[in-house]
DNA sequence: ATACATTATTTGTATCTACATATATTTGCT
DNA sequence: AGCAAATATATGTAGATACAAATAATGTAT
């Protein structure tokens, strides 16, 4: 649907004021999309974008600063994202033998599982993204980051 | 930026991939540049959001439910936002006569000559679009209406 | 070696989000 | 009229967000 209808707003101020009110919706949209995926699976986005970023480490480990760095959200309080991931048994968290500020994480076997059973429910959230070619999605990809540029 | 080099992920999936994680990491953008804006008045997004919706009827009172509809993110929980509003006087609510489940609301003066000073630093606001053409700008529109369709 | 700045993480607080449930009122059916 | 379903809003909760401040360990300059 048009962003005039989705939010009932017929006319905006201009196209720039147009563009960030559609790329707020739409991004709220992705991310009820992916929240609706995770679910079942009793994770939050958040979570789930941890479990990526350590997954994506092999079974290292990397401290929370590290994570941080990577993540979608940079503004996420990860500490505290961890300790909720550490009580589900889906990360493992040490103390850095070299720099004992420093709290390095890994993804645990338990993590893995799971992240990949998450995985196969990818096509289903896949299925969203039909209307666009692949084209169409490299123009988008293109135009974003110009638009933040 | 790129992208990749935003969250330091090298290589996607696939262009879907990419983009789901562009487009939130770009409203992500858009909701901090906001906040910043808002910051000096002490109106979070969903606050400013309310009040711009108030002012688009004139002074005239519309139900929760109406604000709720033409709000971006449909999953505020506008009552509560209200709240804060009518303690902070911007607001005022009361019940509608005919239907008595109904709170009707509408804009203050004191919140219609905050939106108008608020709107005064637009222009800074805007200065973080600059980026993009008119053209480039449209193109974006229609290909996150398609995104979505 | 000691003091000061810097860095890495954690904690505290207020607000927001998502969702389930509760309350109050109105509507529709018989 | 009487009662169940629907509607409008409010409340409860767990978790997330944004930001400030606290804690702890390390680096550095003299």
């Amino acid at each position: 649907m048009e962003i005039e209808k989705e939010i009932k707003q017929n006319k905006f101020k201009d196209e720039i004021h147009k563009l960030m009110i559609n790329q707020l919706f739409t991004g709220k949209w992705i991310t009820n999309l992916i929240a609706k995926q995770l679910k079942p699976f009793k994770l939050t986005n958040q979570q789930y974008n941890v479990l990526r970023i350590l997954r994506g480490q092999g079974k290292n480990y990397i401290s929370v600063n590290a994570i941080s760095g990577r993540m979608i959200d940079k503004m996420s309080n990860v500490s505290r994202l961890i300790d909720k991931l550490v009580d589900k048994k889906l990360v493992v968290r040490k103390v850095n033998r070299e720099d004992r500020r420093q709290a390095d994480i890994a993804i645990s076997q338990k993590g893995l599982d799971l992240v990949n059973s998450i995985e196969k429910t990818e096509p289903e959230l896949k299925s969203n993204f039909n209307s666009l070619s692949e084209g169409e999605a490299k123009q988008l990809n293109m135009l974003l980051d110009k638009l933040r540029s």
